[in-house]
DNA sequence: GCATTTTGTCAACATATGTTCACTGAAATG
DNA sequence: CATTTCAGTGAACATATGTTGACAAAATGC
């Protein structure tokens, strides 16, 4: 017979105020993803931590782990959705911002490095797995940034940017500047934390690009490709 | 005392002419380095596979390992190395072919995905780690791809390209284009290799990619830049 | 209020891993 | 030819992993 007296559930998150039950059970679950999260913000790649340092990081036991996911790439889809809620949400907000006339690119810049500075795990996470990883992984990532990039493009075209182009132009253009940005936000995150110098550089090159981007897209004529093609 | 039979060294690889033993020193080296390539290329990312694992794949006891590298981390850095190789090689392969004056985008590109078919393994690895993986690892591959960055770029300025930029601005387009490519490699590798179309259509996509790249670096003035930054 | 779910714990397993050490036998050295 | 060097072997270790099964106790259902 055994004596336990260190045994009253254990896991008690500081901001535990669910008290349902499947409250308190989708409360671990978000730990279980956010210390997979956290495991990958510094350095190790998602296939690379285990189970066991997941449930060790979220103050669980290892067994815990299969009452919220049947094995880690379960998890590692979750985090995928996770992620790319976080990516629509930026979204939302940048389209919140309006249509400002002059230097929307700086202006759009600058909000989506804020969002890359405030959720660093989401984007490290969506850079690194993206073509690294594992295959399911990945594929969910792909799938995750195509309907990105279409939504980007249905905006573009309700605020009638080139609306005179395909919707096939206006996605291909749209991949491109996703690419440039996602890229950058990988980029930006492994900077050293002690040089604002390099940021500042960094930021400005990208803004570049993308201003080089546009540039190319308000010259791109469809017949340019059809006319390359035949 | 214990009988050996089946000692005679073992690992002799079908295209072992080296004699010498330094030589097989180093076939069994590059034995290593091309499991933990080959490992790589079905789905594992780097910081995943085991030591063991490269060794059995080598055909080669696990001790054998630390003959070669002290870890897993130095035989990762080799593995960047031999990428790097072959992405010099690539840049020469298409500086060798000359600036053909009529549809050069085109032409290149073809070369390029031609190296990229030839070599899955480099460019899968290449764009795997250059986000995910091992920070040092992912520091190596960018110090590479910076070398490549720049040295496009001045290979730009010697056939005249857009002479009048600064270097700066040169580089910033060269590593516009190398993203992309880097991207479309990914991309295209993890293509099922039953769906020709899909290829076609996603190279014509990469090819108009890097088109609009060169129809904003046309148009790009460093005064554009300039009159935005102040 | 009792029975039932259900979330999390504990103990245990088979297996895989990185690393050590002493060894072998062929090539290199003299 | 005798000696030394050293790439590769084999056995063994401590440790880490994924997964199973039985159990505790709190929330739920009746």
């Amino acid at each position: 017979m055994r004596v336990r007296k260190k045994s009253e559930s254990a896991v008690v998150g500081p901001e535990a105020q669910g008290t349902g039950r499947g409250a308190r059970k989708q409360m671990t679950r978000e730990r279980l993803l956010d210390a997979a999260l956290t495991l990958m913000n510094d350095g190790h790649s998602f296939p690379s931590i285990s189970l066991r340092e997941v449930t060790r990081e979220a103050g669980v036991v290892p067994t815990a782990f299969y009452r919220h996911f049947r094995d880690m790439d379960e998890l590692g889809l979750a985090l995928v959705e996770e992620c790319g809620l976080t990516l629509r949400r930026l979204l939302r907000e940048v389209r919140k911002a309006g249509v400002p006339t002059t230097d929307i690119i700086r202006h759009s810049v600058a909000i989506y490095l804020q969002y890359v500075r405030a959720n660093p795990r989401h984007f490290r996470t969506a850079a690194s797995e993206r073509h690294g990883g594992s295959p399911t992984m990945r594929q969910a990532i792909r799938n995750e940034v195509g309907h990105f990039i279409r939504e980007m493009a249905q905006d573009m075209r309700l605020i009638g940017y080139r609306s005179d182009l395909p919707t096939d132009a206006l996605e291909m253009i749209c991949s491109l500047v996703i690419n440039t940005m996602l890229n950058a936000a990988s980029d930006i995150l492994d900077l050293p934390a002690d040089q604002p110098q390099l940021a500042r550089e960094l930021e400005e090159n990208f803004i570049s690009q993308i201003r080089l981007v546009f540039l190319g897209a308000e010259q791109w004529r469809a017949e340019t490709a059809a006319s390359h093609k035949r």
